[in-house]
DNA sequence: TCTGGACCATACCGATCGGTACGCGGGGGA
DNA sequence: TCCCCCGCGTACCGATCGGTATGGTCCAGA
């Protein structure tokens, strides 16, 4: 029973957190208020009180929920696949559409990005699933290179291009809104994966038979 | 007499806002309040309501102080060079200087980022300025290239994929401020000009020094 | 000199919102 | 059965801030 009363209770500030992040991605960081996050999670502004002290908090645990569902998410699209190339394509297509064709996750880490100018423990959370992220990516790099995939230099500053490039690119669908097409979001993946393993055909690749749509390959300017 | 109002008029406009970019910069764009933004340009708020009809006006006007001052300082930069490859690379050690060690810049296209996913304005505002910075990188490749530099492809989606890596930069360099280093700033801007014209060796360069092999001989640009 | 309007200061309003004080019900332990 | 405290609701406070109403001042033109 006192287990029972502390799972409410971490369920309680789980939905809590689950709820803020809901509404700071649908209002932005700014525009949701307490009141309404409470009122989202089924609760009043003194159960929130109860569970996290300050708008803050609330604002790292919405951050951490963020961080857990896309372990989830990225975890579950790579979960079918074995070819560590394959693995690679599907984990930037993933990161790709979330990132041109979800406004919400737009809204929620735009906003995260600006509190972070002026909030350390903003900064040091994020700094910390960043690491996650590059890590993971550093991973699946380090699969296909043992795959027979042989990209020059160092995997790790190429990967730091290529997320940086990613929010970047995220940045840029809010104000141009076509790079959400699904050819354009696969022509932008092709030219990540060229930025991690390098361009196809300047060293041995391997991976799969797809052509790679992407009109990038076009080549059309000498010839 | 009658263009001397007029002058004064469109003077203390631009003061304003080029008060409002200082101060959204320094304390972000929801940090800084009308009071203190008209203040720090030694007028009231009548004053600045006379000039603007709303915050938002003010913020566009603040947006295009920033657009104008960036042009002048890329201008300025690059004046006294002419050598296309020069000027792309000072270009690039610019730009990148200003993502990572300006924080007050950072403050402020944060803030547009987060304010521009629910503010149609402020999007277009920023996508016209992105255009202008987009074709002006192009024009330094265009340069380059007709100066005897061939990189592969297509260079409009290259000098794309740059500028959003430059942008993630930004955002990286709030929570990882060890890349403000000067090497560390060469070695980025390094790999944003690799972005743009290709890695050097893997085709022909001819840019400061590092005599490449050129194996496909001079191939004369669009002739 | 008179007048009107551009320009600006002052005072104020009202809505919003984070945070707090306090009360209450209910479940678990003695 | 009694009591305690956890979890939560209700009401409220106070500060902030965008926006407005109003009046004063100075200059240009008639």
């Amino acid at each position: 029973m006192v287990q029972n009363m502390a799972a409410r209770r971490a369920d309680m500030a789980d939905r809590l957190g689950r709820s803020a992040f809901e509404l700071f991605a649908r209002e932005g960081l700014e525009g949701a208020n307490l009141d309404e996050i409470a009122a989202h999670a089924g609760v009043t502004k003194g159960s929130l009180y109860w569970h996290y002290g300050s708008r803050q908090e609330l604002v790292l645990a919405a951050c951490n929920h963020y961080y857990r569902r896309w372990q989830r998410q990225v975890h579950a699209v790579l979960a079918p696949l074995t070819d560590p190339m394959a693995r690679l394509r599907r984990a930037l297509d993933f990161s790709v559409r979330s990132c041109v064709a979800d406004p919400a996750n737009r809204r929620f880490t735009t906003g995260l990005f600006a509190l972070m100018q002026s909030d350390a423990a903003v900064r040091s959370s994020w700094f910390q699933f960043y690491d996650t992220v590059r890590e993971f990516y550093l991973g699946l790099v380090a699969a296909a290179k043992a795959a027979g995939v042989f990209p020059p230099g160092d995997a790790r500053p190429r990967v730091d291009l290529m997320l940086e490039a990613m929010e970047g690119l995220k940045l840029r669908a809010a104000f141009e809104p076509h790079i959400a097409d699904p050819d354009e979001q696969a022509a932008v993946a092709a030219g990540l994966l060229e930025v991690v393993v390098g361009r196809p055909g300047s060293h041995t690749v391997q991976y799969g038979g797809k052509p790679a749509a992407s009109r990038r390959g076009a080549k059309g300017g000498g010839a």
